[in-house]
RNA sequence: GGAGAAAUGGCAGAGUGGUCGAUUGCGGCAGUCUUGAAAACUGUUGAACCGUGAGGUUCCUGGGGUUCGAAUCCCUAUUUCUCCGCCA
């Protein structure tokens, strides 16, 4: 959620910034939020005055109660009637246009930083780097649901039966591989400093309007109607809430997190090639890193954090490529956004694994996650995360990329972790 | 699931209808002392909104109510604790 003080006063930079996003009608959208602001400015003096005069009159009449002056105690009361229906008035219509405001107001999506590419689609991504040779695979070479039927590392249809498409069965050595990826991205992880949560994986909506999956995406959560809880789609959501209501102290940022969840999306709307096998499942393994940043540190970190993802794509020997997303291609929430894409030789395609992006304070704004900065004034800090790794596409293109006809080989970094070097 | 108790500032813990945004202690910050640190002493120390300012308003778990006036009384939700039951 913007600060509504930024809008107040940067109208003309926030419709420049939500034009790269492609926000449709922003400057009546604005326009309608800073007059609403004013109205709201104006309720809450009059609301403030009534009350002013309420209280004095009370404390008056508390006086003259207790010196025994209860006949002009009696008149005071009197007066106080006619201040309280005003009283009711003045709160209900201030609470009114509140209401107003923040239903607007959580629609607005989050100022993208200046550098951001123009564009509409994601072919308007500007490719940051390409990494790491594209494999030819022998002549036979199949793409990657063919091999975990091959090899019976997956099963997909008996995760049909159990639940429905896109709730896989991961089974033998594919289930091994799916620990070993998990142990490999915490250690990776803490060893760079992260420390280790193992968060709820249902979460309340405070929670989900903290991060901005709700109201903006309702539909693509599961969601426990009897207990009022949603599933989690990634880490992100309880990992950055444990800030939620917080004063840091300055010298505590940055606070680096990560964290192992399964997630879970409904994906409506998706269907057709992309979803075939792992490419998009509803529910699915990540290993999500969290920091919350001074703002002054928040772009840097953010390239460390595209750093340590890299690093980690180098050493699982990954062909991939970075991208900085364009405003029409970024999440609702994010400022600036790398999406980390690995090659799948089989598929001949790019899949994403990993975005890794700043906030700024438009969670923490909602959070209200602060910290005191060196004049004791309260700030909001920033929040960033990115996957450090999701697990099924970078499984897919192991597969893909790896396989030979003597069997599919495992990367040396994963061999301890898997206890075997190929799958065959 | 049944019975009872409780929820106050970063933490601990007073406060049972008016002068309480809230005693006190700890912690934090600043200063004195010290070569420096510790100790001791002194001062200071919640958040949000409105206002150029003076100042005003709101917040004692959330929501509602009684009252001229609520941290304090009532209702309700949630959470926590204790006992019983059940259970990985």
């Amino acid at each position: 959620m913007l600060q509504l003080s930024y809008i107040r006063e940067n109208k003309e930079d926030v419709l420049k910034r939500l034009a790269i996003k492609n926000f449709k009608d922003a400057e009546n959208i604005i326009n309608s939020i800073i007059e609403l602001d004013n109205n709201r400015k104006s309720a809450q003096r009059l609301a403030d005055d009534v009350k002013a005069e309420a209280n004095g009159l009370a404390k008056q009449i508390g006086e003259l109660m207790k010196s025994g002056k209860k006949e002009e105690a009696e008149t005071l009361k009197a007066k106080t009637a006619d201040l309280k229906g005003k009283e009711k008035e003045f709160d209900e219509t201030l609470k009114t246009i509140e209401q107003d405001i923040h239903k607007i107001l959580v629609t607005v999506p989050n100022l993208p930083n200046i550098t951001v590419p123009v564009g509409k689609t994601p072919e308007d991504n500007e490719v940051v780097n390409e990494h790491g040779a594209i494999p030819t695979l022998h002549a036979g070479a199949t793409p990657h649901w063919e091999l975990t039927t091959k090899y019976d590392l997956i099963d997909f249809e008996l995760g049909v039966k159990l639940t429905g498409a896109g709730f896989p069965v991961y089974k033998g050595k594919g289930a091994r591989l799916q620990r070993a990826l998990i142990n490999y991205f915490l250690d990776k992880a803490t060893s760079k400093g992260y420390n280790e949560v193992q968060p709820p994986i249902l979460v309340n909506a405070d929670s989900g309007y903290g991060t901005g999956q709700l109201p903006d995406k309702e539909g693509q959560m599961y969601h426990c109607q009897v207990d009022d809880l949603y599933l989690i789609p990634t880490a992100e959501v309880p990992i950055t809430n444990m800030y939620r209501d917080v004063i840091l102290k300055e010298s505590d940022l940055p606070i680096k997190n990560c964290g192992y969840t399964p997630c879970f999306r409904r994906e409506a709307g998706s269907y057709g090639k992309d979803v075939r096998g792992l490419n998009r499942l509803h529910q699915f393994d990540k290993v999500e890193i969290v920091q919350i940043a001074h703002p002054d540190k928040s772009y840097e970190i953010l390239e460390n954090m595209r750093e340590f993802v890299s690093s980690l794509l180098q050493e699982l020997e990954l062909p991939y490529r970075t991208l900085k997303l364009c405003g029409g291609d970024m999440s609702f929430g994010s400022a600036l956004t790398y999406d980390l894409e690995v090659w799948s030789a089989a598929q001949g395609r790019w899949l994403e694994v990993s975005s890794v992006s700043n906030f700024e304070t438009f969670q923490t704004n909602r959070l209200k996650c602060r910290y005191k900065d060196a004049n004791g004034k309260t700030q909001l800090a920033h929040s960033l995360n990115g996957s450090a790794l999701a697990l099924p596409r970078i499984v897919a293109s192991l597969l893909e990329n790896n396989q030979t006809e003597a069997g599919i080989k495992i990367p040396k970094v994963l061999v301890p972790y898997t206890g075997f070097d190929m799958i065959n």
